[in-house]
DNA sequence: GTCTATACATAGATAGAC
DNA sequence: GTCTATCTATGTATAGAC
């Protein structure tokens, strides 16, 4: 997974390291105008003049940092991939997550934050990953995060526990988009249903 | 609901409504053509002289039935949701849901053929319909595919029949999507856990 | 390193001939 | 009714001045 190690990396990767300050200000003010963009009016607003007119940049320095369009796009679903993976890293390797409840409630917590934290942004983002061809990022990012459940799953002597993790995080997913998209307002109530869902799912297995 | 209901159907609607048969095979073939380029390659490919292209028709031609690139999706998802709202009402109607293991087990049946009958189509206008401002079609779909299952849910003593049939068709949605990004071909194993996830969860409600 | 100006491509939409 | 040709707008990306 080093840079460089594919042929869409070129239009992908970030075309300097920004080492120094300054730059990597710049770059975060960048992501943060495309991200804003994003969640207010969806893909169609991320375009490279309007981000660089958000972020008070000029799109020529844009393009020194991203080569592209796509780049920012990667840049935003790496940063939110990364997110969700370190919470879940959390959580397995915590001592919560030692029996199956405390397991999933805290699933559900950082599953719940993770995607209602800015909700049209993730879902903004998630649509754009499945209109990209076949990343290989997503695959490993997919392949990580359900490992990491199954093992906890495995321990607790769930069956099938790579099945039963893809499921949970799509029980999850589902519910959690459906409640976003509907503007519910309770996350108590959201939390308690996905729960009861999960749960009930885990048990009739 | 009357066409000309409100200023977004200016956008959206028929141009004219088709009665000749001549005419009626030409908007299909138009629809046709729209509906293969958002399966094959998105919404990016969904361009008013793409679709004119593959329909074999010309682009004037297009525009004389449909005013714009927002009528013709407009037109794709109303007859996506009419087709799984149909499906619906034959079920909830029948026989077979006077079972709670019935009604779920013809929901999920329909609700797997549905989007899988071509999934990357039923995904892309999906998020299409997400990126699109508040409809009040796609409000009144949810509402009357709710209450069409919560009545049956509620005959069947299930409690909070409308939150517990968004939270089923949620489920479902969550699980199906998630085996169609994953390309995940065994239909039978699918309906057979989306069936454990369901039941699980009325049960532990 | 950063900006302005601009080239280039493509999409949406219409006018007008037939 | 249908087509071709074309206009207009917008987005991506680069060149070149500073």
């Amino acid at each position: 997974m080093g840079i460089g190690s594919n042929l869409l990396d070129a239009m992908i990767e970030l075309r300097k390291q920004p080492r120094q300050d300054r730059s990597r200000a710049k770059v975060d003010g960048i992501l943060a105008a495309a991200a804003d963009l994003c969640s207010g009016r969806g893909l169609d607003a991320l375009t490279t003049n309007a981000v660089a007119a958000r972020a008070g940049v000029s799109i020529g320095s844009l393009y020194q940092y991203f080569p592209g369009k796509a780049a920012l796009l990667a840049a935003l679903i790496r940063a939110e991939r990364a997110n969700l993976l370190e919470a879940v890293e959390r959580i397995v390797s915590s001592d919560a997550a030692q029996s199956l409840t405390h397991l999933v409630d805290e699933l559900i917590e950082a599953t719940v934050a993770h995607y209602l934290a800015r909700p049209s942004l993730s879902r903004t983002l998630n649509l754009a990953r499945s209109q990209l061809p076949p990343d290989p990022e997503a695959a490993e990012f997919s392949t990580r995060i359900t490992v990491l459940i199954a093992a906890r799953l495995n321990q607790l002597k769930i069956s099938r526990p790579e099945t039963t993790a893809q499921d949970v995080l799509a029980i999850l997913r589902g519910m959690i988009d459906a409640a976003s998209e509907a503007h519910e307002a309770d996350r108590a109530a959201l939390t308690d249903r996905t729960r009861r869902a999960v749960l009930g799912y885990l048990q009739a297995a």
